[in-house]
DNA sequence: AATGAATGAGTGTTCATTCAT
DNA sequence: AATGAATGAACACTCATTCAT
């Protein structure tokens, strides 16, 4: 984590050529979740990244597997995020995962819209989405041990529940804007199910 | 609704014309929602709706204002549907809301999946979005009122956490498909907060 | 055959849509005939013949189908040429055949140049050359037959030897230009064999 | 043909280089044969022999140029088949021939598709196909000797025509493949003028 | 109201070629 | 001699939109 600008002349880390893979990377996600997939160019991103339109091509091959490169990427993400603590107290263990989802969308706002912008679009779905929501297939499995360990009847039932307000709120944070009390309602979820 | 034309009111109450406007509104709808809004050329609507190219232009002006008929068409429909009925005690409401809420997503699922679809297309969002979003503000207002005469304390707050909650099914639904126990999760949500 | 040019207000013979069809398609065999396929661009085939870029794949829907209807072009007409008249005895049957060949061969020399140039490329060979050459079967069986008439012991033989001769003059033909024998060579070719 | 860098004489012949440029030139031969010049990327090229995309424009400078190493390989090796052999008496100097083009049809077959695929693509003409044809110049003018000992009145008509049924032989076979009786053709062609 | 031919700007992709290393 | 990242012009094809009929 703390490689990237470092002078060290031994080993610069990043080859030139990772670098330029990068730097199409993240201007491609960034792009694609100001305006969407359909309507960023890939000519927009190569300039945008001050690259040459054809070695986008040379890198990711096509447009969609650029996205499918962009996707790898939001599921290593989101795996840091819906991480379940299984050593805290499961109380904590809620609290600390609803202040996770909490920081994440606010920090990484509009890499959550691009997930949200993809999830829905049936074009994608295929091959591109799938893995995304395989992501959250282990980490129900998790929630509904926590669920377990605090005394529910239905765990599996309250981890619905539960799931269902946390999207919620997620869903209603990207389309409401900044106002949303986003806060309080993490925190409301968090005593509501700990 | 009684229209030009009606050289034999009888027989044909709509005009060819808006049987034509119709044949077209509809199935775009299902093509946008099936495929996505920009993989959805106005020509293959054209074809699976039996009608010239052209005519889709002379009725609808471009293909954008056809999304916004569709839309106006979605935002009569869901009107509809989130009516909070104040003649009903409250907790007889809620659940009357949940009810309709949980059949309109399952009689018109691809009408609620095109509306997600639309939600977080940030090409649309601008003049497209608006006026969806626009239905609820009115509906939230009523559920605030309902929550202060179920003697919540901070009834705009649980109203909050109601919507997060019933969003959160319905976007749990639309993902995961069919076998998510929509029932249960609207008949929960409707104990809990009723 | 007399229906270009017919101001005749009743019925325009053919309709705008198939001049314009008509334009791409002898424009394109002329380019591609001139350039080579695949250094004739689509577009320079569009402009050549007035018509917009787009045009040509409205018609048409690819290049590559562009070709195909001009092999289907090539084909019909070749299927004029090779035609062997049993009613003339044999000898003045080939006789004709060759003059037939002649004729074509400097009347259409760069449609037969075209058919050359299509011919030897592997990558037209699969769906685009087959029919070219299935043309030629019919042809030779009934060739076949002539030399059977003339007497021939192995009239097969004779055939296969005939076809070699007269295609190669052909190529040579094509090769060498304008100054090469041609009406000597078919001309000792009917002679030689007939 | 020896040549530099040979710190091991013995052991390699060529200097790595030139296996390199050998490997390419090969591999370029049998994929133009294959595929078609225009459809042979020289990245595919690069990948196909082993060798980085960059050393193919090292060493040959541009995809032309090595299109016209490949061509003056061709023409050497054509060179050795079209040898005619004076010492022999000519009937006997003519089966020879004959039997020679047909063996280097059937051992270097895609030589000779490479061969006809070019001499038909009008943009390789110009400065590709000259060396090609050139070749045939001074042999053609051979053959007339060999008809002229053989008491033939007109020799050079006598060589056009002998020349024409040689190339359509050729022709054939390349297009209708491993059945054509090759064989029974050039003795034909060869007692036919021999 | 309706057709479908025609347009032209836009887009993804390819590929020969160059160049820093 | 050799690599492979980088470039940029060219190209096939799409599609919203217009228009003559």
């Amino acid at each position: 984590m703390a490689d990237s600008e470092s002078s060290n002349p031994q080993q610069s880390q990043k080859s030139l050529a990772d670098q330029s893979k990068e730097k199409i990377l993240f201007t491609a996600m960034k792009l694609f979740a100001r305006n969407g997939y359909h309507k960023t160019p890939a000519a927009s991103i190569a300039k945008a990244a001050n690259i040459s339109h054809g070695l986008l091509f040379y890198h990711f091959g096509s447009k969609e597997k650029l996205l499918q490169a962009i996707v790898n990427y939001i599921v290593a993400k989101i795996e840091g995020v819906v991480e379940v603590d299984h050593d805290l107290p499961p109380t904590e263990g809620l609290g600390a995962l609803c202040r996770n989802f909490k920081q994440s969308l606010q920090d990484d706002r509009n890499f959550w819209e691009l997930y949200h912008s993809l999830i829905f679009q049936p074009s994608l779905k295929g091959e591109i989405v799938e893995p995304l929501n395989g992501v959250f297939e282990e980490y129900r499995k998790e929630l509904v041990k926590v669920f377990e360990k605090l005394g529910y009847l239905t765990p599996s039932d309250t981890m619905l529940q539960f799931e269902a307000m946390r999207h919620g709120i997620m869903v209603a944070f990207l389309i409401q804007g900044a106002d949303y009390p986003i806060d309080k309602l993490f925190r409301n979820l968090s005593e509501r199910f700990g």
